[in-house]
This record gives structure tokens, C-alpha cells and sequence, in this order.
DNA sequence: TTGCGTGCAAAGGTTTTGCATGGCA
DNA sequence: TGCCATGCAAAACCTTTGCACGCAA
């Protein structure tokens, strides 16, 4: 048995709050120190990293990178894979890719290569409409 | 007018080198100062770092980060955009899918989402067909 | 009361920068 | 000869860790 008993905090609380309450928003490292630490003084930075990685572990909140090897966070709020996200590189908006579409994609890419997609760990890069025609 | 001029060095070349000698392996920024700074000694961790970025701009090369945020480079010897990158999860290895599938693919999410997909920016994950099992 | 969680400061790892010197064109 | 490139060391940045104290259960 490796089963740790998880504590329930204030600090732990108002860090999953924050994404509880804003479910489509991304937020940079960063921005969660500045929110949380700078700002509202609700937990320490180490605490804010050591929780975010928790969450992380149990699913929560996903983790990815952006450019300049920057990490994002947002909440989790669809637990089913059923969802690629999709970043837009110039104006940052996260949408979110669904079935049936995805299945095809990844279905494909299984048949011809034999790859299994964590379509929670992808992230597909491009621009969206808005920015299209920027580029 | 915004055109410095560029200058062929020693150091510029080992680097260039090594991405054109190997063009379908990656490198973590790690690899490469272990390579060229520190067995070699061709170049130092500043001039690394400096010509790195000098190529991306020019499309030598691209970079994309991998879990931890790490940076990877990786010879472009491709500017045809007709491939996606797929990493292995469990093993580490990138993998190229191919047109036509891509093509097929980034048109259906273009067709039903209006996005534009950067082939080169984006990386798929998952597991390969020898690590799936493991998974 | 137990032992996980927290805050602080220090350490760690990666990348960038300032500055004097080197070397390409 | 002009001026870009280099190397070194220091700085900047982000994240992790050690340790003593706090607090949930």
C-alpha cells in the first residue's frame, strides 16, 4: 500500500476554486502566482506548485506548455477523452476538438501507425478563424 | 531596413552540422550541450543557445517542448508541411505521420472547426506500438 | 496525538545577458 | 577596418527541496 492520506486546506482549496469557477479559462504559471501569492496571499508559491501537481496527478487540472517553455494550466472538466485542445498561437484561446471528429482522427492514425493519442496530453497548434487572416 | 549582417563561424557550422547530419533525430537542449559544449568543445553554452535561436527564426530548425519543459531541437528537412510529429510518451521516440492522412485530417478540422492547423508546431501524444502494452 | 501541509529561504536547473575580446568579410 | 560573433561569468527565471512549525482529522 502507497496511499498517503490527503489533507483538505484552505490553501488547497482556494487554488481549485480558482479553476473550479473560471472551467474554460487557462492560466499561466505565472498568472496563478501573481492570483493566488502576489496578490490575495492565499498560499505560498511552493505550496501552489506542490498542489498544482497533485491535482494534476489525480486529474483535475491538466498541464501543458506553451512557447518560451511556459506551463499552462486549466481545469479538467471533461474526464470522457473525448477531446483534443487546440491553442491558437497568436491570440492563445484554447478550443476544444470533439467526437465524433476526434475518434476519426485518432482511429486513423492508430490504423496506419499503430499509435495510441492521449488526447489529453495533445495539443494541436495553429490559429483559429479570428487570426487566420493575420498570418 | 532591419538586416544585420550574418557571419560563417566555426561555431555556426558544428552546429548546423550536426542537425543536417542527422536530420530525422531530435535533440534535447541538454544532448546538445553535452555534445558540443562540454565532449567536444566547439562551441560555448551562450553561442549554443544563441545560434539555436538565430535557425528557428530562419526555419532551419524547429523547437517544441516535451514533458518538464524541456526544449527539443530538430533539423526542418521538410518545408513542405506535409508531416506531424507524434511522441512517444513511454519511450521518448518521434514518430512522422505522413500525407496524405494529415492532409485529410487538418482539412476535416478546417472544414468543421474553421482552424488552421501548424503542422510543424504541433506534436502528438501517446504510446507507440511497442510501449501501447505497457500502457 | 499523528503525520500531512505549509511557508520561508535556499538550492537547482535552464536560458539569457553584459562586456571585453576574437575573427569574418 | 568595421562590426558581428564568441566566451566567460553573472544574472535572470522558473521550479523544487529542506526544515521547522502549523493544523486537519
Amino acid at each position: 500500500m502507497n496511499s498517503a492520506k490527503i489533507y483538505n486546506t484552505k490553501q488547497k482549496n482556494s487554488i481549485k476554486d480558482l479553476f473550479i469557477n473560471n472551467p474554460n479559462e487557462y492560466f499561466t504559471a505565472e498568472e496563478l502566482l501573481s492570483i493566488l501569492v502576489c496578490d490575495k496571499k492565499l498560499v505560498s508559491k511552493a505550496t501552489l506548485y506542490r498542489t498544482l501537481d497533485l491535482m494534476i496527478s489525480s486529474g483535475e487540472i491538466i498541464k501543458y506548455n506553451v512557447e518560451n517553455n511556459k506551463s499552462c494550466y486549466q481545469y479538467s472538466n471533461c474526464d470522457d477523452n473525448s477531446h483534443i485542445h487546440f491553442r491558437c498561437q497568436s491570440c492563445g484561446k484554447i478550443l476544444h476538438i470533439k467526437n465524433p471528429l476526434v475518434d476519426t482522427i485518432t482511429s486513423k492514425i492508430g490504423d496506419e501507425y499503430g499509435l495510441k493519442i492521449d488526447n489529453k496530453k495533445t495539443m494541436l497548434y495553429g490559429y483559429c478563424k479570428k487570426c487566420e487572416g493575420g498570418q
